[in-house]
DNA sequence: GCAAACTCTAAACGCCGTGTAGTAATCGAA
DNA sequence: TTCGATTACTACACGGCGTTTAGAGTTTGC
C-alpha cells in the first residue's frame, strides 16, 4: 500500500525517466542532461538529486529500463515463433535487431560506454538485465543443442568462463556442455555484430538492406549447425 | 620543402593529437578536452583553434587516425600469414581483435558515437579509412571465394548495395558476385560482434578467456564455407 | 499541534566549448 | 632592411554542464 507521498514520488520519478529518454532518443547520451530534464518539469536542476543520486545512475537506471524492453521483445517474439529448432532462436535474433532499429540510442546506450570509468560488476539491476539476455540465449542454445549435427569447433571447458555464471548455467540446463554455453557468447556477438554496425552507422555507406544481410547471417548461424532452416 | 612556420605548425598539431590520444585512452572520449589539453602543453585552450576548427574535427582527425593504425596492423599481418585461402583472413581478423584489446578506446571511437549529431558521409579521411577497412576485408573474401564450397545463404544482388561501393568493388574485383561482398559485410559483422562485446566489458562477467572464443569463432568463419582450417 | 522528514529553489563552484578583441612575433616582398 | 600582412597566441566573456550547500515551504506521522 503506497503512501500519498510514494505515489507521487514514483510518479516524478518516472516523469523524470521518460524526459531523459526522449531527450536520448532525440540527440544522444550527452542530450540527456539534469538541467534539460528540469526545465521540462519547471524545476531546478538541484530537485533531481531528490531522486537520482548522481547522472550516472539516472543513466544506469535508463539502461537496465531499456534492457528489459529490449529482451521483453525478444522474449515474446520467441514465443510467438512457431517450435522447430531453430524458429525461437531466428525469432529472438530478428527481434533484438527490429529493437535496436526502432530505438537506436537505446541500443547504443545498453551496449555502448555512455559512464566511462563507471561500471558497477554484477549488482543492480542493469547487470541483472545483462544476465537475463545471456541466460536467455543459453536457454535458447540448450533447446537445440540435442538437435545440432555439426559441433562447433574449439575446445571450451567450464573453467574458461566465469564461476559465477557457469554455477547458474549448470544449475538451470544440466545437460548443456561447455561447448554449448561458448556456442551462446559466440552468437551472441554475432547477433550483436551485424546490429551494431547497422546502430552506429558504418553498413549506411554499404548496404542498403541490412535486414536482408541480417537475415541471411541468422540462417546461416543455424544451418551451420545442421538444423533445417526455419521460415 | 615545407618553411619553418609549417613544420613548427605540424609539430604543434602533431603534439594536440599526442596528448587527446593519451587523454582518450586514460578516461574515455569525453576526457578529449581543449582545455586539458592546452594545459598540458601550457597553453590557452583558444590557440588549438588555430589548429582545428572545432573540438569535433580533432575528435574526427584522431578517428581518422585510429582507423588507419588499425588497417596498418591488420594489413601487416594478413601479409605475414602463409597463403592459404583462410590464413589471411584469419590473421587480419586475430590482428584486429588484439589491435582493439590493445587499444580498447581507440576501438571505441572508431565503431562508436562520440559525436552525435555529426558523421560526415563520404567525405574525408575517417570515410576513407572505413572504405579501405570494408575493401580489405572484400579482397580477402574473394581470395578465398573460388575455393569456396559452401555457399552462404540468401539471395544478394548488387542493387541491395550502395551504387558507389559497388562501382568501386566490381572495378577491382569483376570476378567476385554479389553475394561474395554480401559475405564480406557478415564476415565483417561477426568479428565487430564479439570483439565490441569484450572491449566494452560485456563478456567480462561471463568468459575468461576472450580470445579463445574469438579464435574458436573465425575457424568456424572459415570452416563453414568448406575451407580447411588453418593453423 | 508539532517536530521531523521531504521536496524544492537559489546561488555558487569549477568544469566545458566557443567567440572576440587585441598583442606579439614572424614572414614575404619592396 | 624595412614594412605591411599573416599567424599564433592570450585574456576575457558567454552560456551550458554536474554537483554542492543553505535555506525555505510543504507534507507526514505521532
Amino acid at each position: 500500500m503506497p503512501t500519498r507521498r510514494e505515489r507521487l514520488r514514483a510518479e516524478t520519478a518516472t516523469e523524470i525517466k521518460t524526459i531523459a529518454l526522449r531527450l536520448m532518443a532525440a540527440g544522444g547520451p550527452d542530450a540527456i542532461s539534469l538541467r534539460a530534464i528540469a526545465r521540462e518539469m519547471g524545476m531546478t536542476a538541484g530537485a533531481i538529486y531528490s531522486y537520482f543520486p548522481t547522472r550516472d545512475d539516472l543513466v544506469t537506471t535508463l539502461i537496465a529500463d531499456l534492457y528489459t524492453a529490449l529482451l521483453d521483445a525478444a522474449e515474446r517474439a520467441r514465443d510467438a515463433a512457431g517450435s522447430a529448432p531453430g524458429a525461437r532462436l531466428l525469432a529472438w535474433a530478428e527481434a533484438v535487431r527490429e529493437w535496436a532499429v526502432a530505438n537506436p540510442e537505446g541500443y547504443k546506450l545498453i551496449y555502448g560506454d555512455p559512464v566511462p570509468g563507471y561500471r558497477a560488476p554484477t549488482s543492480g539491476p542493469a547487470a541483472d538485465a545483462e544476465l537475463r539476455a545471456c541466460a536467455g540465449l543459453t536457454e535458447l542454445v540448450a533447446e537445440v543443442w540435442p538437435a545440432i549435427t555439426v559441433t562447433p569447433s574449439g575446445t571450451a571447458r567450464w573453467t574458461d568462463f566465469d564461476a559465477d555464471i557457469v554455477a547458474l548455467t549448470r544449475k538451470a540446463l544440466p545437460m548443456l556442455p561447455p561447448a554449448g554455453f561458448a556456442l551462446a557468447l559466440r552468437m551472441w556477438g554475432r547477433m550483436h555484430g551485424l546490429i551494431a554496425l547497422e546502430v552506429y552507422g558504418h553498413l549506411t555507406g554499404q548496404t542498403r538492406r541490412p535486414e536482408k544481410l541480417f537475415h541471411a547471417e541468422m540462417i546461416d548461424m543455424i544451418t551451420s549447425l545442421g538444423l533445417r532452416a526455419p521460415k
